[in-house]
DNA sequence: CTCAATGCAAAGCGTTTGCAAGTCG
DNA sequence: CGACTTGCAAACGCTTTGCATTGAG
């Protein structure tokens, strides 16, 4: 029984993912009039594409489920609510949310992209390498220095990409635990 | 008549790389002797490899071609020296290189690895996203301030990646010479 | 001689695409 | 209805691998 492993996290439990499979709660106009989040057909509507159960169930799962996933997640938990959802879909779609940076897609190695839900504040990521946990962080120094060092070469900048890697504290403990040798 | 373009630089000529094609020069011991070079041969060796002709072509434009390049670009100028090489025994190689270290290897996007010369100190890059112009740089602070944001979060930090994307001026030039509207 | 290294072609991976059938507006 | 979407499977681009042959040590 797959579902959408949250790559941020050691995920010890495999539970289903507690995605609402309601295409939309019945609270409707108070919910946008108190600003909370706009609705999942206004954002298809938005990327100018027709509203189909298949792009609901996918953003629902987008929006709600873990922080960080590939396609790869995202197909396997679209499929335990709608087994005849194919990989294209998935693909086409999380394609059409990523050019209009609904979500940010990063290819990294030869490892299947990640994608993440992209209304949030500009972050980068710190992972785990022995866990592949990832923590977010933002340094406001970090992005000022790119951007003297952009300019001292002349360049307008544009976008950046800073991945840390390291240890995080739990494995560390647990690899000092465990000394093979 | 394919040859190693540079991704670094424009590259407006295509001439085949001035790759010395012999295998070792004449004046070997004073050489190494003055600490300009360690031999090719040498660096195959430590890999606890075999020093193969392949091998040896390989490296000798890893080292003195271009300082970024792909698989492809490798391949394709040692095919220009020796067209029985197949891509195979390239890739392999540059694998073995890249995990001991000799080369750095990036994989950004869905476009091919890139690979780059490791002797050098390190640095990270920023790239015009309009002619892939790539220029190098390094900046203690960032570093600096990387390390401060891994142990904040109890982090042990191993590695980095940092690229800056952005406009150089040389294309910035352009564009505003072409305004389309 | 013996094992590593090679070239070839085929397989592998994540992703994209062509197309007929189905659906939204 | 008609254009947009879908699912399927086949194609894609880059990289890796299996295997028989070749070559280094």
């Amino acid at each position: 029984m797959p579902s959408l492993k949250d790559s941020s996290a050691q995920s010890h439990a495999h539970n289903p993912l507690p995605v609402s499979s309601q295409q939309e709660p019945l609270i409707r106009s108070s919910r946008r009039a108190r600003g909370e989040k706009v609705p999942n057909k206004k954002i298809i509507r938005e990327l100018g594409l027709k509203v189909t159960t298949q792009r609901l169930l996918i953003l629902e799962i987008v929006r709600n489920g873990p922080s960080h996933f590939t396609a790869q997640d995202i197909f396997e938990t679209v499929s335990e609510q709608n087994p005849a959802i194919g990989f294209a879909t998935v693909y086409r779609f999380l394609r059409s949310l990523s050019e209009q940076e609904y979500v940010t897609e990063v290819r990294m190695g030869g490892m299947p992209a990640r994608y993440e839900w992209a209304a949030k504040r500009h972050h980068d990521h710190l992972t785990c390498t022995s866990c592949r946990k990832i923590v977010e962080f933002e340094n406001p120094e970090i992005e000022r220095l790119q951007d003297k060092v952009a300019k001292e070469f002349g360049f307008t900048l544009t976008d950046h990409l800073l991945e840390l890697y390291g240890v995080c504290p739990e494995c560390r403990r647990k690899d000092d635990a465990t000394p093979r040798a």
